[in-house]
DNA sequence: CATGAATGAGGGTTCATTCAT
DNA sequence: CATGAATGAACCCTCATTCAT
């Protein structure tokens, strides 16, 4: 068995168990048990539990920082970035489930990540964001009488809140859902909610 | 001294203790120490952690719930009692900032108090607000193409987005952001951030 | 309420809770609660656990020791003694049943209990038997060429691990069953086992 | 140091605290500092002190049953048969103090002990004791007008009061002594304290 | 690379006992 | 007499981490 072969069922193994019992409720020897090798070999390659999940978390921001990049980059239109951006959380659901998990009950808000580096990585997400809305409102595609980095933070506070119910139910999606979420959040967003 | 004072003092200490440290950081000694009490009297009182950690979150619900509750049966103005919602946050932030603290970083979004029974309270919360929005749809205030459970999950994540800047990065909130913050979340929620 | 009438019902619940979870299992606090009593005056009465304990114990070695005496000194049939004396158990068993279980569970074989004076104790009650047993061989009714010691231990032997088997398996004790028991621990330890 | 080394050295500890202090009064660091071994190798090998208690009565009740079983299927004369289930215990008080104290404090009559499971061993070993007896009956040894379980309840009772009076006292036991318990225990227990 | 035996500081909790009221 | 709030030493157990093999 190689060696990336080992690593990568721990890093596995990990997920799982992370988002199952949490970062403070999971044992090391779960994670060694779960991947199948001795709780030696996850200190060989790791060091600690402190550094295994910050690579796992490291894992997170850097796709969420790419996609980011990748939108504010693209010249799609301004709406169908918004939609991608929701996208990204939405097919992370479906696909790394734990990591995403992970992400809302153990990174996003929490103390035990909140440390100053966990800030910074979170309001460098936050600042991508922003940089998206002042394109568009640079486009004349955005009012202009609302801060950015207000859009940001609503923008991104209202996915996660969809997400966080999809993540603490465990609740199934649908791609007709998929769709669904998609349009409801761009739609909010946009047009807002009251009645013509 | 007075019993109850006694037990103040103690929830006093947990919310701070908790606040900082986070629950799973969180010693019993420390409460104890803050507390200015002995260890064996928060067990007197209280008989576990998680017992102490539950009735300050039910705290939380409560006057969460008390507040939906009056927003949904006033006869304030449709965009007041959004407002009203937005302020609660902001004066829990102002006047309890470690109860809300712990809220944000323990309760929302934590896998640790994500059993069914917390699960159960977040639910309702939210059902209390779709209620709201529901009230407004049928006032002909709030557009019907788009599900009250949409604004719901909407509205309560764009708040919980702004209060988590505040609590996680520790910001002094001014009456002038106060407001700002307010009209802020209020405005893209009704109208909506396209430019007209 | 009379004095004595709160020191009997702490004693009560003592025997009842001593019985069914033994002396290292049971709390102070339980003993109140059944009692109906605060702690406090449980101290007030009987100043430690311990104490409370001896109490109790007490009683069982005075009542043990004056049915002996009575034995002794009875002018009844030797067999008859023997008989009392076993029936001495059984009337215990239906009568004091936590008593009797204390003694089996926590004194007659307990490292808890045989402290010196616990040692003490329990050799007054074989010396006892023994003097019964002495008389016996006086009378010329049992034989000379076995030591009076032997003769205890063993009566006393036979007689606790029938009472044993009361006790731990919590059985019911039917009058017939009561005077089968007498007569065969009485016929063994007298004619033995052997086919004639 | 092979892993056995390591558990049997703390089994030894063990054995000897227990039989010191007893159960409830054993601190597992007590264990661990005798056997010179860290407390959490303790943990590792054990699990917990219940475990390990286990362990080491479920030692004693195999060498009882494995030794009634020999007695039960050996062709000896009936009588060497029950001597030497009588020198078992006193080859045990001399070889393995420690287990046959623990025994006779802390499992034959302990609350502790008598959960159903440990009532279940006790009554295992007495039911193999009963077939001894019937088989002495079958033989047209032992009469037949005499119950075989008042038989077993009778004979291991005796041995029993023997073996505590050893143990409690903490008495030396010579050769000769030794030879003059197995005959007095097997003299009464056949031919009865009758004189002729 | 890989194992898992070994460590030990530290945590939550218990509970006999005291004492002010 | 009677209460129960208050104390704090002590205990069982956990678990991240180290290291000899």
């Amino acid at each position: 068995m190689a060696k990336n072969d080992k690593q990568e069922l721990i890093v596995d193994a990990a997920l799982a168990v992370f988002r199952e019992k949490g970062y403070s409720n999971t044992r090391m020897a779960d994670i060694a048990k779960r991947a199948g090798v001795s709780y030696g070999l996850v200190y060989h390659y790791f060091g600690s539990k402190e550094v295994l999940f910050d690579v796992i978390v490291e894992g997170w921001w850097n796709s969420y920082y790419q996609m980011l990049e990748e939108q504010k980059q693209s010249v799609s239109d301004f709406e169908d970035k918004l939609a991608n951006i929701v996208r990204f959380f939405l097919y992370m659901y479906a696909n790394k489930p734990d990591l995403i998990s992970i992400f809302v009950t153990e990174v996003s808000r929490s103390s035990i990540y909140h440390t100053a580096r966990g800030l910074a990585k979170f309001r460098k997400s936050l600042a991508l964001c922003e940089e998206i809305m002042v394109d568009g409102q640079k486009q004349g595609i955005l009012r202009k009488d609302v801060g950015p980095h207000y859009m940001a933070y609503f923008f991104s506070g209202a996915i996660e809140a969809f997400i966080s119910i999809l993540v603490l139910g465990n609740e199934p999606l649908s791609k007709a859902r998929e769709e669904r979420t998609v349009n409801g959040i761009i739609q909010i967003f946009l047009n807002g909610t009251l009645a013509k």
